[in-house]
DNA sequence: TTGAAAGCGCTAACAT
DNA sequence: ATGTTAGCGCTTTCAA
């Protein structure tokens, strides 16, 4: 067996030993813990970088029995996460952390997506997609910090950072109240905590303000808005105002109904949910009910933080932040008048 | 300083004292070794799972010099990507490996997404975005096995794993061809090494083809297809077959010519790239060409596996990888009279 | 300001 | 089949 062609990765010893001082100088140097005198300080720093060394952040955890690590396991078919992602790293960073990240992709469940994070060892883990029952999840918190994001887990102290349903039930139906739309319907996400708040959240706005509520079984995919767009059409049965599960089968929906020569805004209102990427685009410019990624970012980081640091600290329970309505091009007043969609094409 | 509420971690040692065996033994026991006796190994299983031991990943690839990680710098960004990371973490898991992320997202640098990577020392790096310069890449590789996927890297032995542009071309303009169509339009992707291999591969294609091509500068946005859309519109010069970027774009396009009244396929044809989620949501519907990404990360892993295992192994150069296209929706015969769009709402 | 020594949790070579 | 010992790369007392 030869020998490794490639320089072995430098080690703070060899940095060490080329600036001439001890590990533990070269280590205060590398780490910009004070005491080092200002010449030991620039010759070891030299030599790092002559050296291309660069800590191993695996010994440097070991040594100080603390990681500095925030795990977090999103899924990667949920484009509301990977906006998430961002928010965490920019969170984690400035509160001195570092984000690992482990993906629940098809073929690699929860459970492994979480394992892995444990053997990582990291400080906290932030769940951003966990269909974890509550048993579990306290079970899990009892060896690790938890943060669940977004998710309700109903009687128990686990701490969350979520978005009030309620409150974004309220803007989106009292926008389109306030356009004088009298009946809405909503094509919900199927099951699952979310998808159950959310759908009650609706009901509860609707009865408030007055609105005839009416709501459609769907799922969590692009699908289902496509789907309900084109049960509608059959039916001949539009009502003036849709709120789809979320941001993507708002869109599949206003495509099926575009298609079908039904206006969007002009016959039908359509708000989305989560305001993503997609939402922001222009051509679909959608008018959505937007969470506030940043906002639920650093609370969840803080939260993770602050237990980290107090080990002491119980779970927190929720936090439950505003979330806002960003209004674009598929809301506008009701139209007198019934809508004939055409079959078929749209042009003429 | 209040004393851990949570009982610490369990370690290998308690595990041990916990079964009444040595370190060694419930060590061999773990990582499921030949030797300790069908009792012995009984009794070090129970107690694990009775302390809820899962092995520190740090100290475990310490003590063997390998972390048996491969780690992936992605953009979270570009939805290409994503889906790329779910076979890479199939790859990784079939060659028995663990793949560790680290994203590149706005206001952390591929710099800084790498250089965790690094401080992690997995056995090898497989980037998926990187904007490097030949010779980064190749300093890079030289600390560290390298594998590069999708992009290019003239005048460098580097592995790359990418998908050949020129192939792709071919079947996107043959097909188009076939349907009688005599002129393309491609609106590419901008600067950068892909964008322009992509852009050369379509006037290949089509001085092959014996197809007018003309190409319009855009960028790696889907705001460049829609842009491109009200240009044509507006210049009243509309191609009958139109090649964007990538799905983004194309999606962005086809939304804005059928809200101007310009029919998909009818008028005009439109085949995407990368055959994303986007392209086969049924709603959107997209001809597009294939990049197998399966395909492409089990290549990238085994690239990088195999210089990991022999590690005298230089960089092996490129693999070339065929797309396929995918033939959906909106690419149909060209049809003979002229196009008359109308302004506005699509419908009468 | 610097150095020596112990130890973080684990594996590996070598006893027994 | 099982235990002993040394060491992976780093930090951290504690002494000099």
């Amino acid at each position: 067996m030869g020998r490794d062609p490639r320089q072995s990765e430098a080690r703070l010893k060899d940095v060490a030993a080329s600036a001439g001082v001890s590990r533990s100088l070269a280590s205060l140097v590398i780490r910009n813990e004070p005491g080092p005198s200002a010449e030991a300080r620039e010759r070891v720093l030299e030599a790092a970088h002559r050296l291309g060394y660069r800590p191993d952040t695996r010994a440097q955890s070991l040594a100080v029995l603390r990681t500095r690590l925030l795990g977090a396991a999103f899924d990667t078919r949920r484009p509301f996460q990977i906006d998430l992602i961002e928010g965490l790293y920019e969170a984690a960073t400035a509160a001195g952390y570092e984000l690992v990240l482990s993906a629940q992709v098809p073929g690699r469940s929860e459970e492994e997506a979480i394992a892995t994070l444990l053997g990582y060892r990291c400080d906290a883990a932030i769940l951003l997609s966990s269909g974890w029952p509550a048993e579990r999840l306290e079970e899990l918190d009892s060896r690790v910090p938890v943060v669940l994001i977004g998710r309700r887990v109903p009687k128990t102290n686990l701490d969350v950072v979520r978005t009030s349903e309620a409150a974004g039930m309220r803007l989106a139906l009292g926008h389109l109240a306030q356009l004088g739309h009298r009946e809405v319907l909503h094509i919900d996400g199927g099951s699952g905590q979310i998808p159950s708040d959310r759908r009650r959240a609706f009901r509860g706005a609707a009865r408030a303000l007055g609105l005839a509520a009416r709501v459609q079984r769907g799922d969590r995919t692009a699908e289902a808005g496509w789907e309900a767009a084109h049960r509608l059409l059959a039916a001949g049965d539009i009502p003036t105002a849709i709120i789809p599960y979320h941001d993507m089968a708002a869109t599949a929906l206003i495509d099926a109904f575009t298609r079908a020569g039904v206006r969007i805004p002009d016959d039908v209102s359509v708000i989305g949910y989560d305001n993503s990427q997609l939402s922001q685009m222009s051509h679909v410019n959608l008018t959505s009910v937007g969470q506030d990624v940043h906002h639920l970012a650093t609370q969840a980081v803080g939260k993770a933080v602050q237990r980290v640091e107090d080990r002491n600290l119980p779970a927190g329970g929720e936090v439950v932040l505003s979330p806002s309505l960003i209004v674009r091009g598929t809301t506008g007043p009701v139209r007198s008048g019934s809508i004939a969609p055409k079959p078929g094409r749209s042009v003429p």
